[in-house]
DNA sequence: CATTCAATCTGGTGATTGTTAGATTGAATC
DNA sequence: GATTCAATCTAACAATCACCAGATTGAATG
């Protein structure tokens, strides 16, 4: 990198952050981060590589500086660095979902039917929920429910799930949502939930996307 | 690249728009056409890099569907292909400018003294043009401007402005902008009009950073 | 002190990328 | 048709990167 202060200078700086943006793997992990943090270990698991890659990809972020590092005994817990992170990740990807047809149709194939998708815009869904007109039920794993979840959601991990439908009332109607819109887990909630007889949908949503549009988040704080 | 549509291709998709934001070259094009369409020889002139590569990297932004091309007689001219890219480009600037010290720091320096920066708010600007109580000036190439321009501005290209001294009201509170943060013209407008006796200060915003903040932009469109 | 295990570091390989320079295309003009 | 010139294509090089596998660090636990 280029040590005087000439133009190009800046530039390489903001492509620092571009390049932390062009693997992949990395832009998974930072998905993954977005729903709270997490440590090497969980990232490694649940983007399905090695964890010493994962900590590989996870050096290149901390060197731009997306995100930061916090020790809790042989723990080594991964956070975004900010909000405005998350911010980053979702203009990224809905640019990409605008420009990149072939992603415009990978996303449209992933939904199982197309009434399973729920098409109410945010603010009407969140007076429903409000009201207890629909039940928002968040599929993420508990740990990233509590880091932060959509108003009047309950938890309701998608493994727990088929255990727990009992703790549903039955002739509710439920909206189911994950990560995001790359998610497949409010899919299988989703699938499961209407072969047990309930009236079900999903949103692609996750919290990043609620958070994007300027809703408001809730947050657990059980320290 | 992935053929099967599983989760990996989807990031893959998106890790395509980050390729092409990982090259400060392409930045510094893809700023420059923020500014509105321009020609591969305009582009490499102002980007001051070989035709050839400025091409090579033109041809990257394009294969990430980040720009368009249309044909003129010799010429290609290359655009963005929306307003979202131009977006993405703030929205990346940003978070470089917040996490990146040295950014922060190189930017700093940039500006020649405290006082050339105007504080003011865009909002206040924008009323104080209305009204008259400053001239404000769009030190970009004439091109530029009449692709688009902040509200109440008059072109004052650099390399033009020391002969239209006389268009410039003598006791009037100049304030210049240029292309954004990274662009120096404003700096040396300002440096310019104060050896000759103008109150002049600059503003960082170009057209970019003003409509990303959802300011309106004015066009000539003299077709 | 030895063991365990999360996490990082190191070296190595194949693939990709940025850059340069020469050759080529293709529309306009003489 | 020959020429001009913007733009692209091609080949080649060094540099970088993603990924893998073995070795190492470092905090906790027995």
């Amino acid at each position: 990198m280029t040590i005087n202060p000439n133009k190009s200078y800046l530039y390489e700086h903001v492509a620092r952050i571009g390049k932390s943006l062009s693997s992949p793997k990395r832009l998974e992990l930072l998905e993954l981060l977005a729903q709270g943090e997490k440590t090497v270990e969980t990232l490694s698991t649940q983007a399905d590589i090695d964890m010493r890659l994962a900590s590989a990809h996870l050096k290149a972020l901390r060197e731009a500086r997306l995100v930061e590092t916090r020790r809790d005994g042989k723990y080594i817990h991964y956070r975004l660095s900010g909000p405005d992170v998350a911010q980053l990740w979702v203009t990224l990807r809905e640019t990409a979902e605008e420009h990149l047809v072939e992603l415009r149709l990978a996303l449209a194939q992933m939904v199982s039917a197309p009434d399973c998708l729920c098409t109410e815009d945010r603010e009407s869904l969140l007076l429903k929920a409000q009201q207890g007109d629909v039940v928002v039920i968040d599929v993420r794993p508990a740990a990233e429910f509590n880091a932060g979840h959509l108003p009047f959601a309950r938890s309701m991990p998608l493994d727990e799930l088929e255990q727990r439908l009992a703790d549903l009332p039955a002739d509710s109607h439920v909206v189911a949502y994950c990560r995001g819109p790359f998610c497949v887990m409010s899919d299988e909630a989703v699938k499961l939930l209407r072969d047990k007889g309930f009236s079900a949908q999903k949103i692609t949503d996750g919290v990043c996307e609620w958070a994007a549009s300027g809703l408001p988040i809730e947050m657990d704080n059980l320290k």
